[in-house]
RNA sequence: GAGCCGGUAGCUCAGCUGGUAGAGCAACGGACUUUUAAUCCGUAGGUCGUGGGUUCGAGACCCACCCGGCUCACCA
């Protein structure tokens, strides 16, 4: 049997079929033949005796150590992966497997595997899943191999992968992809896909992991207790910002996805928790782009008996080790520039850093001179704009994105904040603090509001500005005063942006590059 | 929502001032028993995002629409 006669379309045919669906065509028509001599194409389990890394290490090992054998030989091994190069030779092939840890070469010899075993070869296709086992070596080019006794079929891949090729450069060692899997919608549509030809992207989301576990293990070693607070609430808050609206059939009732966790948190503190942290998932029903998707992780933590310094120096610490972890350094490079992450961040206050810019402090303004400010500067959606909103605007375009390295602003407005106690000696601030890297927000905090006459008072005039227009402000949480009512201790709290963080560590240019299925359009 | 750039083979991309569609990789057939972006020979594969228009002739020009990326705006 010839294999050409097979897939050969006919000729007279009108010829409209595409290329995947000629590879495809072509695999299944591979594993109707392996049917056909009853091998198993979707195996059940392989017992692996090294990962590829380990693989190459033993080698390695042994060759210091003198035990190879007087041919060169190394251990017998067992090792199993995805097949993403295959380069044959007649009576001989290189395959490169690809696992969890890398990258290695295996060998196929006719003569060492047998007619059969060799014939079979023809039946897989880049993009399957095999095991090997054999002697690791030497080639001459230098590469550690597996000299292959026998191997096995675990996973038919019926779809073809779009796997570039990739060379090691031998100057820097880095491996270098050619004409690879580069579609941006196409890689966040398909992540497996994209996941399984860029080992990059791998990286990003291992760091990513990296970043959330080290987050929790020092919260831990401070004594945090990791908590789960509902996703669905009767009422949001702890933000500013629009809620997605679903429906619980059985009780009739709205719900709406959580924009922030703090007002559960700080519940939790009302009932003797006294340091407590959540990593959730947050919702916001509001724009997309490379800062913003409307799903994103939140690292939120609150302690008791402690203010808003306490967790300054608390971030200061989280951001250092996490970015120790990460990057194995405390500086790091993002989109080409430099900055150090090692703690003391600058602190600025806001007022005074927003009235240079304008050369006049903010505080002594009237409403009605900010706006004329922010119009001067052709600040869109200002004209209902409160003061607080003004006052953010303002500070967002003439400070923030000069605020490059780590910078604590401290001390907003309390038009601003409505959930941060006054600041101590002047209450037109509260005791406030954004964490600011490369113009980007990466925490806010404050010494958290406890005063429940007053926290009335910040809802109430949240609702009024509701009623004015503002969907983003708060409403009156009945329930929360009631909790406060009982009384909640002294509290620091803390926002952390999980995504951005990750961005920044990993030097991504979007946030869609740290979070592994972000929201696209429809298909 | 606005501006800019883009959509050509499965992937990465060429395609000049309009003349009837190309390359590399992948696929298929063949040669090759230490290769490595393997190499060499051969074969096949496209309603050029969609719909109109201009033209003897449109992948290219014009209009509308769809989709995407980036930037800006809202927001963390």
């Amino acid at each position: 049997m010839t294999q050409s006669t097979r897939a050969r379309p006919d000729p007279g045919a009108p010829s409209s079929v595409s290329d995947l669906e000629r590879s495809m065509r072509s695999r299944m028509d591979k594993l109707e033949r392996l049917r056909e001599r009853g091998i198993e194409a979707f195996a059940y389990r392989y017992e692996r005796t090294h990962e590829a890394r380990e693989a190459a290490a033993a080698f390695e090992a042994a060759e210091a150590a003198g035990t190879l054998s007087e041919r060169g030989q190394g251990a017998e091994v067992r090792v199993g992966g995805r097949m993403v190069a295959f380069r044959s030779h007649g009576k001989s092939a290189f395959a490169d497997l690809e696992d969890g840890s890398g990258r290695i070469q295996v060998y196929f010899r006719r003569n060492q595997l047998g007619e059969q075993a060799f014939e079979d070869l023809d039946l897989l296709d880049l993009g399957d899943w095999i095991g090997a086992r054999g002697w690791l070596f030497r080639t001459r080019m230098g590469e550690v191999t597996v000299q292959v006794s026998d191997w096995t079929l675990l996973t038919k891949a019926l779809r073809p992968l779009p796997l570039g090729k990739s060379e090691v450069d031998a100057a820097t060692g880095r491996r270098v992809s050619h004409s690879g899997f580069a579609d941006t919608e196409a890689r966040y549509r398909q992540r497996y896909a994209d996941l399984a030809v860029n080992p990059e992207v791998r990286k990003v989301f291992r760091a990513r992991s990296q970043v959330v576990g080290t987050a929790r293990s020092v919260l831990d070693a401070h004594g945090f207790l990791e908590v789960e607070t509902p996703v669905l609430q009767p009422l949001y808050g702890g933000a500013t910002a629009r809620p997605f609206v679903t429906h619980h059939h059985a009780l009739d009732r709205r719900l709406y996805l959580r924009i922030a966790d703090e007002l559960y948190l700080k519940r939790l503190i009302v009932g003797g928790f006294e340091r407590v942290y959540e990593v959730s998932k947050d919702f916001r029903n509001e724009g997309l782009s490379r800062f913003h998707n409307p799903e994103f992780t939140m690292l939120e933590f609150y302690q008791a008996f402690a203010d808003y310094h306490d967790m300054m120096d608390l971030v200061e610490e989280l951001v250092a080790e996490i970015a120790a972890a990460v990057a194995g350094a405390r500086t790091l490079t993002y989109q080409g520039e430099r900055i150090s992450l090692a703690p003391p961040f600058r602190r600025i206050r806001l007022v005074e850093a927003l009235g240079e810019a304008l050369g006049d402090d903010p505080l002594e303004l009237e409403d009605d001179q900010l706006r004329a400010r922010a119009k001067a500067l052709r600040l869109p959606d200002i004209e209902n704009a409160g003061r607080g909103k003004l006052i953010d605007k303002l500070f967002d375009v003439l400070v923030q994105k000069d605020l490059r390295a780590p910078t604590f602003v401290v001390d907003h407005p309390r038009e601003l904040s409505p959930l941060a106690k006054a600041k101590r000696g002047d209450a037109r601030l509260t005791e406030r603090f954004e964490l600011f890297v490369l113009g980007t927000e990466i925490a806010n905090a404050f010494s958290e509001l406890n005063d429940p006459l007053d926290q009335r008072a910040r809802f109430e005039d949240q609702a009024r500005l509701a009623a004015g227009g503002d969907d983003e402000a708060h409403r009156v949480d009945e329930d929360y005063i009631r909790a406060l009512e009982y009384g909640m201790p002294p509290t620091g709290g803390v926002g952390v942006g999980i995504d951005r963080l990750t961005m920044l560590l990993t030097d991504q240019p979007s946030i869609r590059d740290v979070i592994l299925f972000p929201i696209l359009r429809s298909e």
